[in-house]
DNA sequence: CAGTATTTTCAGTATTTTTTGAAATAAATA
DNA sequence: TATTTATTTCAAAAAATACTGAAAATACTG
């Protein structure tokens, strides 16, 4: 149990303690799911801070609120542009950037999806096809001079290629604007017994 | 280029050289790609290996063909084995273990989603439950003396809840036995223009 | 059971990844 | 333009992660 920060000027801006101690709890678990990412624990903290909080933050504020370097926080901010779940915003009469978060969920991870097919999946389906071509023809008909052993090789490798270009056409459907649409199919998936 | 390895004995089990290479090429990609799965380089490489062969190896075996430790290629088998991509094997007459990977690449990825569904996603869920009970009820109705800044927190971390909920409900779909349907399934909503 | 083969464990080491902090760059103001 | 403020970069340090190798444990065999 942690002792609660100390009471908040009424009508401050600052969250009343009770919110500081989720969003603090908050910000911890989602830091603990960045291997699941693919990214470093700090962006993730940083990004569940600006998701959680709802606000437009500074890098000083990041800084502060996580206890991380300028460095650090600079680079988490620049890697969540681009991968397009944070912009940038302005305010009135301050020089400062200020950074704010998707807050629509859903679109949160259609971002996240568009980004992985492209820095993971799509990569990948080009080396398989180069791994492929190397043990030759694709056609059904050309039994040719192929050993038994390099015709498994070639099944086990067509496969998978199918496999991945399948998820790939899944989820750029999904991440499309238009896969808005999916929310509600996903959840009707989702719940028939 | 690299240059082929020494010309394999005719009738030899061995592979040709093309398919060593189009096998260590696949073994190297795969690797690659171990940071998509959550699991270490080796242990990817492992899997792959024992994937593209599409034999029975034994840990001396996986351990001579990647160049690894004798304690890193048990550490990374047993990972395999729990994460139910790999199978024991044993041949007559011979006291060591061998290690097969299942070769059906649906299986195979519902094994996965299953996995990545209990490690990651559900403790998530259970975390961001205790987090959003700090912030009281749930109920529509209640608008007590809630301020609309804990309404908006709450409405973030419920949509968030909803989502990954769905998630789940879609994954151990997918991941059930039964979920082979969903190949056809995936392939058709994969397709359609 | 004693002896041998095989597998697992884990402390120490090596590697990779992340973070820092200060200098360099860029942007805004006067 | 010079000055001040804000941001980025990157070499070095720290932290986290993975790997090795040999000892311990386990499982077979005769």
């Amino acid at each position: 149990m942690e002792s609660p920060t100390s009471a908040n000027q009424p009508g401050s801006q600052g969250p009343e303690g009770v919110i500081r101690e989720a969003q603090d709890a908050f910000v911890a678990s989602w830091g603990q799911m960045s291997g699941a990412w693919g990214i470093s624990r700090t962006m993730a903290e940083v990004h569940a801070l600006l998701f959680v909080t709802g606000e437009a933050l500074n890098t000083d504020e990041v800084m502060e609120r996580l206890q991380i370097s300028r460095g650090n926080a600079s680079m988490s901010l620049r890697a969540l542009l681009e991968w397009g779940i944070v912009s940038k915003a302005h305010k009135r009469g301050d020089r400062k950037e200020y950074f704010q978060a998707e807050q629509d969920v859903w679109a949160m991870f259609r971002a996240i999806v568009r980004e992985r097919l492209k820095r993971e999946v799509e990569p990948l389906i080009a080396q398989l096809h180069e791994i492929r071509d190397l043990t030759g023809v694709k056609q059904k008909g050309k039994t040719d001079a192929i050993s038994a052993e390099t015709h498994l090789h070639n099944e086990r490798l067509d496969e998978l290629v199918d496999f991945f270009v399948t998820v790939d056409q899944l989820g750029q459907r999904f991440a499309s604007p238009q896969g808005r649409g999916l929310r509600v199919a996903a959840k009707m998936l989702a719940k028939i017994s």
